[in-house]
DNA sequence: GGCCTTCAAAGTGTATACACTTTGCATTCC
DNA sequence: GGAATGCAAAGTGTATACACTTTGAAGGCC
């Protein structure tokens, strides 16, 4: 063991959208934030594999990538299931977004140009026409995008993609707990967040 | 679609510590932490597959796991490699660190007990010990659990593996920009905190 | 009638097979 | 001699096969 790194291998591009198992992943992964898979709804292999003209294979790499995002649950010799996170859970989650949303606002404060600002402020007024029009899946689309668009713009991809995987989780749980509230709640705070 | 949802899928106890795949992704885990696998170097599948007595299979599903936790970059039709993480990268990861440590602690402030600080100052001085014999793979293992630990005081678990994933991921950049300054420096940070 | 046992259908877990891509070397051509 | 070409070995990607577990229900027992 331990022996000299060769170099680099090729370029660190990762854009898996087109292969099989990643189009599986996408297409499960919306179909449970759109709500047209219910938490605790079976997913059986076969099925799935039909449906996406593939092996068994492929489907079980998707589902397990999907559970490493929480959005089912793997139960062994039992098979997949959508995630039906707990309240204790959620609340958990929905703390954690709060601290890196506060965290990644602080340190934004002090970068900030004001092109910058009126980006938020035209995606602020999107936000404020879903919640409008009662659009769930835009909705939360949306609020997901604020903070990924405010990691972009601290220029860090890494937290980008973080709070990607956990606003993802935080859908899941928003359709469970359907607390309008709480879509409101955080539109609010966005706002007050960009004053 | 979107038919009624049957009940909870058993408990939602996840202890997969024991089964194959597991096995091998805290394998490679370790050696990846603790140096024994540089940074770049190949990780032919059929090679890990005897050394554990699995098929490919396994193994395959061991590698995509870790290619999430970033540990490994997995290249299409060329294999797995463990991951070079760039210095943005290490940057980005790092930042990311500081940002949920100082979150934390925010929230921490308000709920510590006293016999709380008590195990934290018990941490620090192993820490302080680990730091002192430049035992590099015991430090980071301490650092990393420090935020652990952190967590699990605000009984958040969510949090407590979010910070594990990412200091996992710490570990590796740790190793490969070998700066004692970054150890020391984020344990001298963690003196002040606890203060 | 209700409960336990038994068994078949369905589904998951792992291994193996096979096609295709990459890779490094040997050979050939200039 | 050096560079380009062709080829074989190695390795990855996907499908398929098969063993074992779960599950639901029919049949027998009390």
């Amino acid at each position: 063991m331990a022996r000299p790194a060769p170099r680099l291998p090729a370029a660190r591009s990762e854009v898996p959208s087109d292969d099989s198992t990643s189009r599986i992943v996408a297409s499960i992964t919306t179909a449970i934030v759109e709500r047209r898979l219910m938490p605790g709804t079976k997913l059986a292999e076969q099925p799935i594999a039909d449906i996406f003209q593939v092996s068994r294979t492929l489907v079980r790499q998707a589902l397990n990538q999907l559970s490493r995002d929480h959005l089912v649950t793997l139960t062994p010799a039992r098979g997949a299931f959508v995630a039906q996170p707990s309240v204790e859970e959620a609340q958990q989650v929905f703390a954690v977004r709060l601290m890196l949303e506060t965290a990644l606002m602080r340190q934004l404060c002090a970068t900030i140009t004001p092109p910058q600002i009126a980006t938020l402020r035209r995606h602020l007024r999107d936000e404020v026409a879903a919640v409008a029009r009662t659009d769930v899946s835009g909705r939360t689309r949306l609020l997901a995008d604020f903070h990924v668009l405010l990691a972009q713009l601290l220029g860090n991809a890494v937290l980008a993609q973080l709070l990607e995987d956990l606003l993802r989780r935080c859908s899941l749980i928003a359709l469970m707990y359907q607390s309008a509230h709480s879509a409101e709640h955080s539109q609010d705070e966005h706002r007050q967040i960009v004053d």
